[in-house]
DNA sequence: TAGATTGTTAATCGATTAACAATC
DNA sequence: TAGATTGTTAATCGATTAACAATC
């Protein structure tokens, strides 16, 4: 049962993310039942986890049974906002903002690029995929004319913050921010951090805190 | 004063690495006091976060004056092991996993990627910069005689657990998983998940929430 | 029926924040 | 000195886990 649509601790929002992300396969596979007990297995967690988080959906599952694979995917999809498509452009045509340009993933995900742009004139002009690097000029009219919702930010850290300042002038909501510089944002507007560089550092702490 | 090595809690370890990312960059600037209130505010933290984490160190800072750059610098790159470089491989040479491998901010943070690494024939025996893509049947060979204590994957879906099962044969003591899929992995084995996919997911159901 | 599994409440655990004495 | 800031303890907050009645 769906208390308030507002009320989803980021925590959950993840672990949603990542049941869906394993049972939109397993229902390719046509599994069509799974308990609580088995996708906890699955992804890495618990029985109760799981069950408490999937009682924040509008959804019910059987006794004895489990979940029917499908519906919890459909309730899945739906509370993630994952039914429409989302609209994003990208800022940065380096190495990085180019792969994820060109990755099918997102796409297969419902998240359509729809402009990358670069401060570099060398790049402007030159076509990644099926878009043209633009120059940030241009943000603001995209983001108008093509009803874009997010930002990825994959400029060096020294820009981040000014390409920041322009996307949220251009009107989008929210930044997915590669780069390892802090933003500073307005309250309504959301930022998460996706940083590899990071990642790789706590991962590296991790093992040699464990072999110390 | 620091209590016990293997006592960090992850969430402490990845809010040192934010210090650590800024103050070094501060350090360049020239700054060599800074308070845990200016810190915090740098770093979107509370003060008494700051505080609690920088007391896990060993270092101590100055009351009314706050705490010194460079020593701090020191003493985080200590924590968290960056003083000596970290020899990793890649596994995938798509558009992301090349992106990655021609990176400079990895290199810069003491992260050499030192292997390439792809299952398809026709990759095989061309460039990514310095590197030449390899076939995972050299991927013991690697590990051992380039000292490798880490491995990205960054190959799809499908493949990672198969992939993961090699690296860990091959010796490595931590994965960072750049897929969606859930790895299994034997205990003794570290792995941070690093999936912009996923954090676009966050990002975009966040920004839904709260806009319905 | 007996056994298994859900849904939910209560208990535990851990992380963050607030408060304040000590200090310069 | 007065004011500001650290270091640390205690209080709060929130998230995870355990337990168990209800159900099929």
């Amino acid at each position: 049962m769906q208390k308030n649509k507002n009320s989803f601790p980021v925590p959950v929002i993840r672990r949603l993310s990542k049941y869906y992300g394993y049972l939109e396969r397993a229902d390719t596979w046509g599994r069509s039942w799974i308990s609580s007990k088995e996708l906890a297995k699955a992804v890495g967690l618990t029985r109760s986890t799981v069950r408490m988080d999937i009682s924040h959906l509008d959804f019910s599952g059987v006794c004895k049974k489990g979940y029917p694979v499908d519906k919890l995917v459909k309730a899945l999809k739906k509370t993630l906002y994952l039914t429409n498509e989302c609209n994003v452009v990208l800022v940065g045509a380096g190495n990085i903002g180019k792969a994820i340009t060109l990755h099918k993933e997102f796409q297969r995900k419902g998240f359509y690029i729809k402009g990358i742009f670069d401060s570099d004139k060398k790049l402007q002009g030159k076509k990644v995929g099926k878009l043209i690097i633009q120059d940030l000029s241009k943000l603001k009219k995209t983001v108008e004319e093509k009803n874009i919702l997010l930002g990825i930010i994959a400029v060096p850290s020294e820009s981040a913050q000014t390409v920041a300042d322009k996307l949220i002038q251009a009107g989008v909501s929210g930044l997915l921010n590669l780069c390892c510089a802090q933003l500073i944002v307005p309250e309504h507007i959301t930022v998460v951090e996706s940083r590899i560089a990071i990642d790789l550092c706590e991962l590296c702490c991790t093992v040699k805190m464990q072999n110390s």
